[in-house]
DNA sequence: GTCTATAGGGCGATAGAC
DNA sequence: GTCTATCGCCCTATAGAC
C-alpha cells in the first residue's frame, strides 16, 4: 500500500475545478482546494505556480500536438496551410476529450474572470511563439515567419471562440478553414463598409 | 497653496517607474511607491486597481487615439488600410512623447516579467475588442470585422515590437506599412520554406 | 485609515521507497 | 545510506473589507 494516494496533481486539478464551479473561483481559495484533494495548501505550489495555473495543465498537450504536426508537414506546403492543419489536427485533439463539457465549462470560466483571460492570452503568445520557431525550423525566413505565427493565432484563436460558444462544439477544422478563407479575403484589399465594392484595386 | 501636492496619480507613476529601473519590479513593494511618491499605500490603490496597472495608463490614450481615428476615416476606405492608418497615427503620437527613453525602458521592463506581459496583453485584447465595435460601427459585417480586429492586432503588435527594438525608435509608420505588405503576401498563398515557389494557384 | 484574509515563497522536518 | 513527495511553520506583500 503505497503511502500516498496517486496522482496529487490530477486530484488537485479536479478539485479545482469541482469547487470553481460550485462556489467561483475567487470564493474558492487554494487552501479549499489542497482540502479537497486531501492535501494541504504547500504541496499545491508545489505543483501549480499560482492558482491560476491549475486551469491551464492542459496547454502543453495542445501546444505539442500543433507543434508537431507543423514538423511533419510536407515541406513545401505554404506556411498558412501547414498553421490551418494543424490547428485542425489540435482540434480533433479537443473533440476527442473525454469529458467535453470540461472544456465548455473551462471556457466560461476564463471568459468570467479578467485573470484568468491574462493568463489564457500569455499561453496563447507562447503557442505563437513556438510556433515561429517551427516554422523558422522549416525553413520560412524570420521576419515572415513572426507574421506568419501571429497571424495563425488569429485564426486559432477566433476558431476556438466559435467553436466553443456553438451549442454543441464540433467541427473545429471547419471553423479553421472558414477563418482562413476569411482572412485572405480581407487581406486581398476587401471592402472597407457594407457589401459595397472597393475602389480602384 | 493647496493642502495636496497636485496631480498624485503623476507623482505615483514616476515614482514606480523610477524604483522598478532603480530596483526592479519584484522587490519594490506598493509600500515603497507610495512613500516615494508621499502618499500612502491605501491611496496608490484607490488609483490603480493592482501594482502592474501603474505602468499602463498610457494604453488609454493609445486607444482612444486609435479608435478616433478609425471612426473619422474616409467611408470607403478597405477595413485594413483603415486601421493601418489609425496605427501610423498612435505612432506619431507615441513618437512625440516627451520622453522617448521611458518607452523604452517600460518595454523592457514588460519584457522581463510574466505578469506584466500578461496586463500588455490583456490590454491589447481590449483594443482589439474596441476596435471590432468601431469597425462594425462603419458597417463591416460582424464575422469580418472580428478577423480584421485581430489581424490589425497582428500587424500592431509586431509594428510595435520592431519599433521599440530598433536602436532609434522611427518611423512608426513605415514599420505599418511593411507589416502590412507581408500580410497581404502571405496571405496571397505565399512560400511554405526556402525562397522556392509554391506550387499550384 | 485600520484591519485582515489570501497568495505565494523559504526552509527544514518527516517518512516512506529504493 | 539516498531520493523524493508531502507537510509544518515561518514570513511578507497584495488587495479587499470594514
Amino acid at each position: 500500500m503505497a503511502r500516498w494516494e496517486p496522482d496529487a496533481r490530477g486530484r488537485l486539478e479536479k478539485a479545482a475545478m469541482d469547487l470553481f464551479i460550485e462556489r467561483g473561483y475567487e470564493h474558492t481559495t487554494v487552501g479549499d482546494i489542497a482540502a479537497r484533494a486531501a492535501l494541504t495548501e504547500r504541496t499545491f505550489f508545489r505543483y501549480f505556480a499560482d492558482k491560476r495555473e491549475v486551469l491551464f495543465s492542459g496547454s502543453k498537450d495542445l501546444e505539442r500536438t500543433i507543434l508537431d504536426h507543423i514538423a511533419a508537414a510536407p515541406p513545401d506546403q505554404p506556411g498558412l496551410d501547414v498553421l490551418a492543419a494543424a490547428y485542425a489536427a489540435a482540434g480533433t485533439w479537443l473533440e476527442n476529450m473525454r469529458e467535453i463539457e470540461y472544456v465548455r465549462a473551462r471556457y466560461a470560466l476564463v471568459a468570467k474572470h479578467a485573470e484568468l483571460q491574462e493568463r489564457e492570452l500569455i499561453k496563447l503568445a507562447g503557442l505563437a511563439a513556438a510556433t515561429l520557431k517551427a516554422l523558422v525550423a522549416r525553413g520560412v525566413p524570420e521576419p515572415t515567419a513572426g507574421l506568419a505565427a501571429e497571424l495563425g493565432l488569429a485564426v486559432f484563436k477566433l476558431s476556438f471562440e466559435r467553436w466553443a460558444t456553438s451549442r454543441k462544439p464540433r467541427d473545429f477544422a471547419g471553423h479553421v478553414r472558414a477563418a482562413l478563407a476569411e482572412l485572405r479575403t480581407l487581406a486581398a484589399g476587401a471592402p472597407g463598409p457594407a457589401p459595397k465594392r472597393a475602389r480602384r484595386a
